[in-house]
DNA sequence: TCATATATGTCAACGTGGCTGACTTAAAAC
DNA sequence: GTTTTAAGTCAGCCACGTTGACATATATGA
């Protein structure tokens, strides 16, 4: 549990320095992070995921809307859904962020090797709950 | 990475519940998380493993101390350091906090076997920082 | 077709837990 | 005896979560 808390400070601190000069937080991060992972993601299939409020998001979201990282454009077979994507500029950032942070996975990867990696994959999926651990596995559930 | 987000996210839900009937934060959590695991921990050896200020800590701290949780007392040695120790309630509390996480990583070690612990433990280990590795991996260092 | 449900957005107020900066006190160290 | 260190305090600020109430557009079903 230590481990745990002491791996994610710092594993959540490595990409804090490119957020500062862009004035951006955390939160703007985990959006850009599950819009790039996800496109056409749609606002309440976020909220499910960061299990925050709308209300919440909705800040962050326009942020980031405004600055032009994400668009959003109604779906077409529902027209209340909004679809999210990053745009060029939003792929940019989010590809500068996550680069710091895969390079500390990695390391810590290649120093632990490849069957440790197989057993963290493993306790970690164990840790999250039934419903996301089967949309981890696979992709994002089609949208009826 | 995405992995790692889930499985904090959930693992640190646990604990809320509890948390909330007590009319305390997160913060509160690791601060007495931490003062259990180094009893006569000193602040400022705190605020280095939490890495956040002594105005931050002082608050959530002041809080614990009020409610009887954690008490200070000054160093033989040094009597400029505060030294912490949980009190019996602070162990309770403290004790029905982790047993709901460690409930569940219990139920993940399970399902993923010894050895996916042991990847897991190394990993982890890799994405932390080498001085906090150090004393990880040890007692917490004498101190002069 | 009309009523209801759903997806999203918005306004307002509030709480927690971070931060900086400035200053104090007591004790240790040189 | 001066300087440094450990801790605490006051004040104000910011990021990012919350609740509650309400608005709008669209889809869905009796």
């Amino acid at each position: 549990m230590e481990l745990l808390f002491y791996a994610y400070r710092d594993f959540a601190e490595e990409a804090d320095a490119i957020l500062a000069k862009y004035q951006l937080g955390r939160a703007h991060h985990r959006t850009l992070y599950f819009v790039g992972r996800h496109p056409a993601i749609t606002v309440s299939e976020l909220l499910s995921i960061l299990r925050i409020t709308k209300q919440s998001l909705s800040r962050v979201l326009g942020d980031l809307v405004k600055e032009d990282f994400i668009t959003q454009r109604p779906g077409l077979r529902d027209r209340r859904r909004r679809h999210l994507e990053l745009t060029p500029k939003g792929v940019e950032i989010e590809r500068m962020l996550s680069q710091k942070q895969r390079a500390c996975i990695a390391r810590a990867y290649r120093s632990a090797g490849a069957e440790a990696v197989e057993g963290f994959r493993k306790v970690l999926l164990g840790i999250v709950n039934d419903r996301d651990r089967r949309q981890i596995e696979g992709p994002l559930a089609p949208r009826p």
